[in-house]
DNA sequence: TCCTATGCTACTAATTATGTAGCAATGATA
DNA sequence: TATCATTGCTACATAATTAGTAGCATAGGA
């Protein structure tokens, strides 16, 4: 099901460790929780259902799945957690926010 | 069909710019695209599908509708351009190279 | 006129996501 | 001890998205 560093993903038979992250981000909700996951804190599957207004169950779990085979979440105390590479991969995205703030400032009329 | 910057998008009513930008992001040959776009420049249609290890015309078409509306490519001399704010963006996912290749190689055994 | 390359569409099949209901396990409460 | 609430999670049916194959219309060059 996940396809983990040095396995084929979809495009791209290498197995290159960014085209399979890639890959997962490509998927729905990836990005969201780990958006949430790192703006506001570890949360209980239920927390996190609520953050990304009501992902249904199914696919909440699938990305769960997805991100703790990659070993970017874990199983806290609080409920999941991001991993030190977790962590950094969010970080990355942080700059997103600016991004799109001055991209939608300049691309939609006011 | 493509949501644009104020818009509702899945799991996200506000409209917020980083929410629509996620939800593009999220679908798939998205990130790919923008990648391929950065790292080997322009491109026509059918080199973008060889670029990305044919990725059926259909997906490639929808993708690049996407890419449009939000003002991120355009149809240049050469073939499917990156526009500023294209750029700017896909800059931003350069260092995604680097993260994972660390990570991959903390994460899976030699 | 023929050939090539362009962007792109129709159509069907496969994959993925959604929505609703609810389960088993855990721990607190009464 | 018998509830009760919360935990992570699953089953199942439906809807939406993606993929694969074939091919079209246009434009330009030989």
């Amino acid at each position: 099901m996940t396809k983990l560093p040095g396995q084929a993903v979809r495009g791209s038979t290498t197995g290159r460790p960014v085209m399979v992250i890639m890959d997962v981000l490509g998927k729905r909700w990836t990005l969201r929780l780990l958006w949430e996951l790192n703006r506001q804190g570890p949360g209980t599957f239920r927390e996190l259902q609520a953050r990304c207004e009501d992902v249904s169950p199914t696919s909440l779990n699938n990305r769960l799945k997805d991100l703790r085979n990659l070993n970017l979440i874990e199983n806290g105390e609080r409920g999941f957690v991001l991993t030190e590479h977790g962590l950094a991969l969010s970080a990355l995205l942080a700059p997103l926010d600016q991004w799109a703030n001055g991209w939608a400032k300049a691309t939609t009329p006011p």
